[in-house]
Order: C-alpha cells, then sequence, then structure tokens
DNA sequence: CGTCGATCTGACCAGGCGGTCAAACATTTT
DNA sequence: AAAATGTTTGACCGCCTGGTCAGATCGACG
C-alpha cells in the first residue's frame, strides 16, 4: 500500500467496501465499541486482509471523517449572499434537515466524535469548520442589521439549525420511541415544524 | 452487598463516589470506551472492591440512569398548565439551558447512550419519557389551538428544545471550538438568541 | 504458459479487559 | 477481648482486541 490511495480496481472496491462497513459500524458502536472483525465482516473481508489496506483502526476512523467532512459542510457553503435572507436560511435547515434523513449513520458519526471530546477532530472544528461558520454567521448578521432578518445571532442561529436537524438522525430511536411513527411520516412533520419555527422567528419587521 | 441499597456510612460514601466517577467516565467515554480501572481509579477504590458494591460495569451504568432519569425530566414535569403559554415554554427552555450548563455530563451521558441505540434505555424512552412528552405535547397544542401561541406541533416543538439546548452540552468542544469564548459569555448569548428563537416563533396573532 | 507483483489467509501474539477469589484487614457487636 | 460482620486487596483467569507474519493464492501481462 502506497499512501497515493486506491489505484488497482481491486483497490477501489475493497476501499469503498471497507470504509462504507466502517461507516456502519463506527456510527453504530463508536470508537471504542467498534472492532476490526466486525468491520470486516461487514465489509466480507477477513481481518488481516482489511488490514493490508488500512494501518490501522485509527487510520480507518479518520480516513473517514476526512472523506466525510466536505460533503457535511457543502449545504452551510451553499448559503447565498445573494439570495433572500429567509428564503436561505429556510432553505440551508432543509437541506441539513434532508440531510440527516438521508445519511444519518454520517451525522451519527459526528456526533459520537464530538460528543467524546472530538480527541480525532479537534484541529478540523477549530480550522475549515470554524472558518465557515464564522464567514456565514457574519453573512447572516450583515442581514441582520440590515433589517432583512430579524435581529439573532448568526453564530448561533447556524448551531440552532445543527442541533435541530441533526436530532432527527443522531436521537432517532428516542424520536421513534416517543412518536412511534408507521412510516417516514415524522420527517415531514418535522420539515413543517422547522419551517414554521424559523420563518415566524426570522421574518423581521413585525 | 444486599439489593436494598447503602446502608452503612462507608457504604452510602463509596457507592456515591462510584456513580460520580462513573458518570464522569462513562459521560466522556462511553460505555465500550469505559474501563472499570478507569472508574475505579477516579473513585479512589480497587476495582475488585469496585466490584464489591456493583455487581458488573453494566450495573453501574444503568444504575446511573435510573438514577438520574426523573432529575433529568423533571424541567418538563414542571411545565405548569395554569401559566402563560409563552412563559412556560420559554421558562422550559431556559430551565433545560440551564441543566445544560450545570450538568454536562449527564446531558453526555443520555445522549451517548441514545446516539449508539439506547440498547439499555429503550424501554424507558417508550415509556415514561413518551408518556411524559405526550402529555406536554398534548398541553402545548391545546394552548396553540386556543391561539394562545403560534400553530406549531407540540411533540417536535420539545424535541427542538432538547436539541437547542442540549447542543450546549453535548457538543460542547464543536461550540467552544468555534467560539472561542474567554470564559462562559457564550452561555449568555445561547440564552439570549434561544429567547429571541422561541419568542419570535411562538407569539400568536401577527 | 509462466512469472511476478498484488491480494488474501490461518495461525499466532501481547496486552488489556471484565470479573473472581481467598485471604487480609477494619469495624462493630457481644 | 473475642467473635462476627463488613471492607479491601493482590494475584489471578479466560476472553477478546488490535495487530503481525509467513506463506498461499490470484491476476495481469510478456
Amino acid at each position: 500500500m502506497t499512501g497515493d490511495g486506491p489505484v488497482t480496481r481491486i483497490q477501489k472496491r475493497n476501499h469503498a467496501a471497507i470504509l462504507d462497513a466502517a461507516l456502519d459500524v463506527f456510527s453504530r458502536q463508536g470508537f471504542a465499541g467498534a472492532t476490526l472483525d466486525a468491520i470486516a465482516a461487514q465489509a466480507g473481508l477477513s481481518k488481516p486482509n482489511l488490514l493490508y489496506y488500512f494501518a490501522s483502526k485509527e487510520a480507518i476512523y479518520t480516513g473517514l471523517l476526512t472523506r466525510l467532512l466536505a460533503d457535511w459542510l457543502a449545504p452551510l457553503r451553499a448559503l447565498d449572499p445573494h439570495g433572500d435572507p429567509v428564503d436561505e436560511i429556510l432553505g440551508y435547515m432543509r437541506r441539513k434537515l434532508d440531510m440527516s434523513r438521508r445519511l444519518p449513520r454520517e451525522s451519527r458519526l459526528f456526533a459520537g466524535e464530538i460528543l467524546s471530546g472530538a480527541p480525532r477532530f479537534l484541529d478540523r472544528i477549530e480550522g475549515e469548520l470554524r472558518d465557515l461558520v464564522l464567514e456565514k454567521a457574519a453573512l447572516i448578521d450583515d442581514w441582520s442589521r440590515g433589517g432583512r432578518l430579524a435581529p439573532l445571532d448568526g453564530r448561533h442561529l447556524i448551531f440552532s439549525i445543527w442541533a435541530t436537524t441533526q436530532h432527527y438522525a443522531d436521537f432517532d430511536v428516542q424520536v421513534r420511541g416517543v412518536l412511534r411513527p408507521e412510516s417516514d411520516e415524522h420527517w415531514i412533520q418535522a420539515r413543517d415544524f422547522l419551517d414554521a419555527l424559523y420563518r415566524g422567528a426570522l421574518t423581521p419587521a413585525r
């Protein structure tokens, strides 16, 4: 294994299979609770073979985090300075909620990492994540000061959108345990609720 | 050890020391990542001595969850049907935010358990937690229908208050990583932000 | 086909884990 | 003081874990 990432056809296939299996296992069990045997079994490989592709459990985990971070931040990055403020923020909320629905494993992976103190992720939180949040928060604060949004702290507004949308992925068992949805109707309810919540709070000049 | 809880003076002291140490370790490392050695060290006891007081790691963990659940639900239980709707809900939000600030270990303990699928807690989520949420959500829905609150789904409103307030405990390292607060001023900002958010969204008749 | 590197595996290891136990030590009771 | 009960410990065990390694197998290519 060179450090240049997958090259051959087999490498590409197994590399991807391992990362997908690892996402499954790490997101359910956390870093400490996950075992290489479980990841290998889920990927359909033997444990030594898995270690032929990744140097260590640690390497799989950090590989996952790195690979997923960009996708994870994409919705916020798409917040458009030239759009209508309320529409932009509601749109961002919807994209995040949609990500929670479609990519709950990724959401739980990040949640578990941060919950346990982000020992392997703190540098990127304080780096690109921080930069992006502060940039977009400044944009929101501009909108607020211009009277195009109710006066709300942009940084905490972003936090609240993370919290409310990721809640439906991270705390899925609790949401389902309380609501007992027959299929997925609670996602529609969540969308409508959050739409009303943020529309009511963001709309200025009442 | 009988099953009747601490009796002697020494038992009371060590029992409490163990639970406090366990809260520390479990909330930082999760169930799988925590070790009996770490808990014993934190409690100032030897591992066998720790197991003299609790039958197993599992027993300490579930003992903790049970002991803390009532306290955890107290703020919601205090939601008063006879109070002013907006004030009641804002008051509830403040109590929850205050709990996140004062009891972050407890918040992270529950978060970790639910995040990993609540394998040892699901029955109580579907039991007393569900009952309480549905009761208070019905109250909120009554207020909404009576025009005393903006029309919002009570169950999802409760979820959103959990999400936004517990976020500051569960994702503390991320919040601090982004905001870099010099002391604890971000808790004040959070209170003001959430106050404005929910006041704006809840206030009816615009 | 044959060769050579890429891929894969069974057997194995050292360390850490939850948990046990007999015996030592403390404390209370008689 | 002695007996009885409650508390603590060092030594230990079996199991699982992450990781290694020598060698077997596979697959692309001349």
